[in-house]
DNA sequence: ATCTGGGTGTTATCTGCATAACAGACAGCG
DNA sequence: CGCTGTCTGTTATGCAGATAACACCCAGAT
């Protein structure tokens, strides 16, 4: 039924061909599958390192389709100061807020060089309309988004920092994750700035808990800079202390 | 096919009746109308004061309609201590997140006597369905709620706790409030522990912040214990310190 | 009327974290 | 090559807010 188009990354498509295409490739993106390919006759947009996908203020009404790189989503206080919400990489969804009538205060900005498809709100609810299943992906991504706020929210309640930072430690192990033997690598260049945003702390802090859980083996350096991490182990000392 | 068992207290509804009630229902409600004379041929649930409607843990699949009453929502963590995460009343709906998959860490508790239909996931999928235009509403259901927990996430990063109490009395004035010359009263019973758990607090903040907009003349209780606040005011107080 | 228990107001002390201010490491660039 | 900018590591000082411990009030129960 979703007669799956050839999906070629070449031959530009005509309305008729676009509309199942998308169909599907909503479909995978959303289940998070690595089928890049089929969205390949959609114009993807370039992002290097720093640049923002969409930010505050501004009238973006479209999700992205992130087919390569990571983003970060979060947003920026009128003083200047900045909070991360989240990380999503390829294979995932960001500006899932523009289906908001609601003014919003996200913004999402690339941390590595990223592709990413733009898809208007509009488009996907037709797209939703003539592919039900579609419609369970669509609202998991809210949930999943949500449940993750909320989350951040009792950890800010609760928590203090070192506790928080090894939980986005092993957030981060999970998402961005390579492993290697019982330790993860993180596959990002992530500043300390940047780990401080997501902790919800000044940086200080997350270069003196950084310190304490290299002293004691449960974080590392690659060369290239990436935080290697014992996921085992740091759950057992986030309980302990 | 949704097989939704009779469940009247008075008059049976046939199946064909039944679905465009539910439908008409959920669009009503979903945009926050005040009809809910609509769904009263679905059985309503009672809850008493401080009793629980969903909580976490119990695999509940499903949305609360509510239509009288105002609930909480919100988790505690296994140490007992516990967050608001948002309040919610007559018109609106909670136990959204009972649409995700992963295991969500939220509950419900009524804050009064409160009256409120379930309709589980499965329903409000088929429903909308057959009536398109709700998608929308749904979604935007989802959206203000990460809206509000995003919020939430910044100001704590980044406001002192008498920021977020005086942020936290308009929030509700603008939710439960019933204006009364240039003030509004907050028309529901919330103990400071209760704005606490809003706030993320100690209680002890909470009692010295309102003593201290109490003597400011921001802040008054009335007879019944509900607070009056003064908008305006309020505003400018917290823009200025 | 007394007792109880939940809610409130207040204070004194302790502590985690922000603030501020550097010094070193490293990378790219003139 | 030394210069710049960005990132990291480390300290000393100050403060907001947690902790703890009360006394008070009022409503409902006995």
């Amino acid at each position: 039924m979703p007669g799956n188009p050839n999906t070629l990354q070449f031959a530009p498509s005509s309305l008729r061909e676009e509309e199942p295409a998308l169909s599907s490739a909503l479909c995978c993106i959303f289940r998070g599958r690595f089928c890049r390919a089929l969205l390949q006759n959609r114009n993807a947009q370039q992002f290097e390192k720093g640049e923002t996908l969409y930010d505050v203020g501004r009238n973006e009404d479209s999700f992205f389709f992130i087919r390569s790189g990571v983003v970060k989503i979060g947003t920026v206080t009128e003083t200047g100061e900045e909070v991360i919400f989240d990380i999503r990489k390829a294979g995932e969804v960001v500006g899932e807020l523009s289906a908001s009538n609601s003014p919003r205060m996200d913004r999402a900005v690339a941390l590595e060089a990223t592709e990413a498809v733009p898809v208007s709100y509009e488009e996907i609810l037709e797209t939703i309309q003539k592919n039900q299943p579609l419609l369970r992906e669509l609202i998991q991504l809210f949930c999943d988004s949500l449940l993750n706020a909320q989350e951040q929210v009792t950890s800010l309640a609760f928590r203090d920092t070192m506790h928080r930072l090894t939980k986005t430690l092993l957030d981060l192990a999970g998402q961005l994750g390579r492993p290697t033997g019982n330790r993860v690598e993180i596959t990002a260049h992530l500043t300390q700035e940047e780990l401080a945003q997501m902790v919800a702390a000044r940086r200080e802090r997350v270069s003196l808990g950084l310190g304490l859980l290299r002293r004691h083996g449960l974080v590392e350096y690659t060369p290239h800079g990436h935080l290697v991490v014992d996921p085992g182990a740091l759950r057992d000392y986030s309980a302990k202390n």
